[in-house]
DNA sequence: CCAGATGTTTGATGTCATCAAGTAACTCGA
DNA sequence: TCGAGTTACTTGATGACATCAAACATCTGG
């Protein structure tokens, strides 16, 4: 391990950054895992705190919007989600979870702040330094 | 928005994490796919420093081994990748990455930093502070 | 030397991702 | 108001990942 913590490189950085990513991402998926759900549907359960479109469901993914289909699909045979007729546009259909689907992501959100403990360890003022540190790097998502 | 900047909570850091996880992990795939490879394939072909045994992919991965199979398959299809039998153990096969594979995931690198000029607007205190606080939180994966 | 562990592949299956095409519904200008 | 163009969603085809179970060759220890 190289003694660089005064001066870390850009790549240090990003490599920690990205450690770090797919390690939140693994303990995500394990656990979703743990209630059945693939990481995907978690995410999309994540994201239902209202009715939401399809449309929308793909445009928070960044994916296809026919993704989204199968996605739901799977979701609702589980009656974690139902879909409902917007009423204000017939061609939308909107996503809303049940109260099974509420309760699932409600532990898998206990679950993920459990496993981070490590944050627990800082106090006030480290983690409002790290907060804006890490603020001015989340992205504004301009086009390419 | 609300004014926590002062004091973010644990939930905030941590959704704050993820979105720069996520945002991160879509530039990884977007430089990706401009050579033509799965996120996956080049994650595969960033590990490959050296000869690295299949049993050993699946192991950096986290996945199952027999999933390693295809996906080397894949790459060595394109000629970014060889196996090759190792000398010391007959059942081995080590993974070895081709001079267009290492030249094909030295350009993904420097898109990725490239992509992030953020990183280049901290200074060197903040970004030695930023490292030694991420650091802290890099897990050191226990088992459950 | 033989029983068990290990490394790799194959085959079956399921989820996620894309694209192309189709249907229904909305919108806006002529 | 009517019709062309856009938008929302679904379906179907295809491909990459992911798992598991099972087969096979090879190593290892007693």
């Amino acid at each position: 391990m190289s003694e660089t913590a005064t001066h870390p490189t850009k790549v240090q950085l990003l490599e920690l950054l990205a450690a770090i990513g797919t390690a939140q991402w693994r303990e995500f998926a394990a656990a979703a895992a743990q209630y059945g759900l693939t990481p995907t549907q978690a995410r999309v359960l994540a994201q239902l705190d209202g009715p939401v479109p399809m449309r929308g469901l793909a445009a928070l993914l960044v994916c296809d919007a026919s993704n989204v289909t199968g996605i739901v699909d799977r979701l609702e045979a589980r009656e974690l989600v139902r879909r409902e007729p917007s009423p204000a546009d017939r061609r939308v259909k909107n996503v809303v979870a049940t109260e099974a689907g509420r309760e699932v992501i409600r532990r898998v959100r206990e679950e993920m702040q459990a496993a981070h403990g490590a944050l627990d360890t800082l106090d006030e003022t480290e983690s409002a330094t790290l907060y804006a540190l890490l603020a001015r790097l989340r992205p504004s998502m301009e086009k390419s």
